[in-house]
DNA sequence: GAATATTTTGACTGAGTAGTCAGTCAGGAG
DNA sequence: CTCCTGACTGACTACTCAGTCAAAATATTC
């Protein structure tokens, strides 16, 4: 196992902790028993355990984004682009439960907090959703509604019915993914 | 001060030191001494702190629920009681953010997953919204999906929106309030 | 293969936690 | 007036945590 395979090693683990356990449920001695190293030894790759976490958000936000962007029918009507998102959206949740996890968690704590002030401040960062929405309501195809709503009407229903089923109070086949993605285009289209 | 007064003063600073510090984040210390009294004497009213936060979620649990029956339009037509009962959520979020937060935070934790699961178990609990909903479904103006992902395109959006106005990310006026109420209801209606 | 540099180790530290309990004292009973 | 009672106190206990650092292990250089 060289260096960078140990950082890798951390953060994986890292995460499947915190996803089940929570970031205070989360030590950094189970860290360092599950990654097989000593304790002291995470603090050669990170500061601390904010940075790893911060750290930890930034590459599993990066690759959710990615992820949204594999197979993009660029050309294609706003209304199945639409449904690609949403769509891969949930089966990144679906499929990496433990990624998913974390980055909920890592959104509904102090540190989402701060991550989206940092982001309202700098205004630079637009993602895919941000491009579609501004597509969309330059065509006057979507509701008037303040961009936060907007994100609410999507995001808030996907990443209920991706917990529900992560925890077991539902579950989510092609179907019915396809149908609730559609039920938040009903929300925000005219 | 008498007996009841003490108890009552310790769930409300509770909620309070929660809704802006976290679980985790609020010591039975602080609690003390924002309640004015000793550490100790919580545990006269209390067994520990999670018996101490579970109360009070059942007592903010049982608030919210009884505000949005507050003037409700029995009798009148379906969508008359959804908007309702939507844009009672919301302003109970707004009037309250204190309880919104602390309930929150509740659901979004293990005492709040705990709390799902007793429910499944005891299917017996029917709040106002199952009952909305049942009867939408049976008259068939709302689209046949789980029960789970209707309320998830319900309160996914409205949870959201009134997170990011406490937060400060938006500014909900009595008009946003009712544009997103309604942009849920086109979610879920046929 | 010796000398030097780098990485890893894990016992340790000190700050902080929930919960405890021997003792206090205001106020009711006799 | 004296004696109880029990709600209340807060210093205390037992424990957990993130982070440190001297020493050991391992890698690199010459």
């Amino acid at each position: 196992m060289n260096t960078s395979n140990k950082r890798e090693t951390i953060l994986h683990v890292t995460k499947e902790l915190i996803a089940v356990n929570g970031f205070h449920g989360t030590t950094m001695a189970m860290i360092a028993e599950k990654a097989g190293i000593a304790t002291g030894t995470i603090y050669r790759y990170f500061t601390g355990k904010d940075e790893l976490i911060n750290e930890l958000h930034r590459e599993l936000n990066g690759r959710l984004l990615h992820s949204l962007l594999k197979d993009y029918p660029l050309g294609e009507p706003m209304h199945e682009r639409f449904l690609h998102i949403g769509r891969y959206f949930v089966h990144y949740g679906l499929a990496a439960p433990f990624d998913f996890s974390f980055l909920e968690q890592f959104h509904n704590s102090p540190y989402g907090v701060a991550y989206r002030r940092e982001l309202v401040s700098n205004e630079k960062t637009r993602g895919p959703v941000d491009e579609l929405l501004d597509e969309a309501a330059r065509e006057g195809i979507i509701k008037i509604l303040p961009r936060t709503v907007l994100t609410a009407l999507i995001f808030g229903p996907l990443i209920g019915v991706i917990r529900d089923h992560i925890l077991g109070f539902n579950r989510l086949d092609e179907e019915t993914v396809s149908r609730t993605v559609e039920a938040c285009w009903d929300a925000i289209r005219i």
